[in-house]
DNA sequence: GACGGTGCTAAGCGCTTGCTTAGTTTTCGC
DNA sequence: GCGAAAACTAAGCAAGCGCTTAGCACCGTC
């Protein structure tokens, strides 16, 4: 039996290979040594070029397999772009939560930033497939990305929420702010590169004073 | 004669087809009317599907042509790319130079602020294909667009540093800030659409406010 | 030590891609 | 109102695409 990140599950029977519409399968559940390489293999072509640009026999390449050894662990590229997605996503969420919960709204958005800004920078690649490739997911594998994206983004408005309530924060709107200071963070990802002079360490810092600046704490 | 964004001028002598490699071809200069009409339709496509997922046919179906009359104004895929990122980077960079002149400090950061955001609101589809699609031009052609960057940041940079000398500002690290201020107008053409409850009008006000807050106008 | 299942490859199928070629229609200076 | 340049099309080429098929090597189980 192969879980494969797609619309469900396919079961090979001798030669004869059936799809079965089943959802929601856990993410790092059974998944194998060589389905990890190729994901880290397909992270780095598709942020290298883009979802598009990447062959199947470049991804199976750089995994050291042959063309059709991706179709024993994926059921389609778009497959493996989901994966990440889906893995990313999962990470970033785990993390804005975490922090959040860190300590009083100053504390806790000063660790939002720091901690969302640095993951951008370090995984700037991963950042560029989730955000500049999503449109190439399907529309069911779309949804699942988005519902994660919400729970982050609850997260950080319950923190600006209850600053606001304590009068840690002068926040206007919540909403707005929340997207500002999201966006801030996922931005990174664009115009970072690993041989620059800021370290993910100092982009962290600098965007957690930032982030304190935007709510209005002086 | 045809010119047409890429390394060079090509000439049709009779049959023959000869390409001379002539840099800094003026923009807007003898651009038909059926070129432009071309690059609106490329820029519907490349921001709908990505550069590479766009095939020329659709383009020249988009534009009312066939497949080879993508040619006769545009030496190839690239080339048309190339020139709606040099046409958007261009106004973006007249808008931030007016804006820089437009009055003290506080004032033209505001203006900055508030006509670089709205305008990555009103044109986010070129806003997604010059940062998102940027990676697909050749690299002589990033050099070009990369040098219109360079220009509007010392614009802003420029601003910055009056404001923090007037007092009017307080600024810890002028190349951070700079980054962080264009980082979050840029990214509101990732996020932005067209449908939502926020008009590019409300978005270039709150993100005038934000600005402020973020080099510290209280 | 035969066995069924799994991981993998060599080969290739049907299709699409960017772009060219050869030729036709339109435009326009004179 | 004519001739040449420019704009455009129909057809197609070579290359590359995602993915499938058929079959081989290896595995633990009995």
């Amino acid at each position: 039996m192969l879980v494969n990140m797609t619309d469900g599950i396919r079961l090979r029977i001798g030669a004869r290979v059936r799809t079965y519409d089943v959802h929601a399968i856990p993410l790092t559940e059974g998944v194998t040594e060589t389905a990890l390489r190729l994901m880290e293999a397909a992270a780095d072509a598709f942020s290298d070029k883009g979802f598009h640009a990447t062959t199947t026999r470049d991804i199976a390449g750089r995994a050291g397999l042959s063309p059709a050894g991706v179709y024993v662990h994926f059921a389609s590229k778009e497959a493996l772009l989901y994966s990440i997605c889906m893995r990313g996503h999962t990470a970033a969420r785990d993390m804005i939560v975490d922090a959040a919960a860190s300590g009083p709204p100053t504390v806790a958005l000063e660790a939002i930033m720091t901690n969302f800004s640095r993951w951008h920078a370090e995984q700037y690649r991963i950042g560029r497939i989730v955000q500049y490739e999503f449109g190439h997911l399907t529309p069911g594998h779309r949804e699942s990305v988005l519902a994660l994206r919400k729970e982050i983004d609850a997260a950080v408005r319950a923190v600006l929420a209850e600053g606001n309530a304590r009068g840690e924060f002068q926040v206007d709107s919540i909403a707005d702010t929340t997207l500002a200071l999201l966006s801030l963070c996922i931005d990174v990802a664009r115009w970072y590169q690993p041989g620059s002079k800021r370290t993910p360490e100092e982009i962290g810092a600098t965007y957690g004073r930032l982030g304190l600046r935007l709510v209005g704490v002086t």
